[in-house]
DNA sequence: CGATATACATACTGGTCGGTATGTTTCTGC
DNA sequence: GCAGAAACATACCGACCAGTATGTATATCG
């Protein structure tokens, strides 16, 4: 096997490992069993099971959240706000039944990690920025282009955006329901028309 | 020492060390430790370390449920976009820089046991089940009394607004900043407002 | 062709975990 | 006052955990 196939394999057993159990209780043993190789393999691309999880933030979930929100939102041409809509939308149907009950991947790792490593929390929180930074960019632009109220401050509403969307994660996440999900969505979708002109 | 009393530290110390490390990772010598007592006494009282959660759960957070959001809204009189409001500003102030730190105690538990343990996700969904329908009782009321627009749906206006809550508090833990949940605050107090009359 | 490094596999270790078995003391009821 | 139960304490157990030491095959390079 190609070394950086083995690496790869390596960073996907233990992102669902960890999306599954969580960080602290993902087992190194059942993500060498997902994988198929051994702990030599591991530790011979990962110093420690702490540098596995920075490495799966930083280059697993890192992809996620660029497909799906900083990239759709990079262009600085279009309407902001049928571009959130139309990520939300995406975003939401692309979810399975088990990917509702597992939650957001960042979101989890952020919830149970920042407050026991700072590692965890350095990563995470630069990924937030980012997000954050992006949505508030695209706002700020649309206000430029006539497309968003005026009176709204970008920074604050992307917050309450962001905050909104893992909050509705969360909860459809505990429900177990999709249902809860696409209600939860409807409030967000709602709450994103009133931004417009 | 009180029988009652003994049980009672007990649960308060496993909720700090649960909420400080989440269940799963939660220590049960650790909790002892904090508690002055030894496994004796827990395992006399709770049949295991899951039961031990399920009561932290059904007592100790079902208390601070009760208190900081049920109670308040009961009364059908007043306003509830007032009320909620309060609510709101009062859970903020209440909370110091290490509760931020450690985030929302239900949301932790419910996002971090609810896929791997049916027993947790029942207790949570209970609760997030009466904290829905309490608010939505009260915005119900709010619309009969005049106080709250009409064009709303209830149901779907409670679970937006527990989805931002905990997506604000969420937000607010990963980034370690109280100005954080302050401002995430200030976006559900203005959406609290676009439901009044 | 030989040497060295890369890329793993295997076997093992110390420590921690939840849980249990067995005391020991105190309180309660007759 | 004595028997039994309640309320703990102490000592111990097997399982699992992250991590390490060592072995081995393959590829690379001079």
């Amino acid at each position: 096997m190609q070394p950086d196939t083995t690496r790869q394999v390596l960073l996907d057993a233990a992102f669902h490992e960890i999306h599954r159990k969580g960080f602290q209780s993902a087992s190194l043993t059942a993500i060498l069993h997902k994988a198929g190789v051994t702990k030599g393999a591991l530790y011979h691309y990962f110093g420690s099971k702490r540098e596995l999880g920075y490495a799966v933030l930083e280059e697993v979930i890192s992809d996620h959240l660029r497909t799906l929100w900083l990239e759709p939102l990079a262009g600085a041409t279009a309407d902001p706000v049928t571009q959130l809509k139309d990520c939300l939308i995406k975003a939401g149907e692309q979810l399975n039944d088990k990917d509702i009950r597992l939650g957001c991947p960042l979101n989890n790792l952020a919830q149970e990690m920042s407050p026991i490593d700072q590692g965890f929390r350095e990563r995470t929180d630069v990924m937030y920025k980012l997000w954050l930074q992006t949505i508030s960019s695209a706002l700020q632009n649309g206000q430029q282009l006539g497309r968003v109220r005026k009176e709204i401050d970008p920074e604050e509403t992307a917050l309450f955006i962001v905050a909104t969307l893992e909050g509705c994660m969360s909860m459809a996440k505990n429900a177990q329901d999709k249902a809860v999900l696409l209600q939860c969505g409807k409030g967000v979708l709602n709450y994103l028309d009133s931004l417009g002109t």
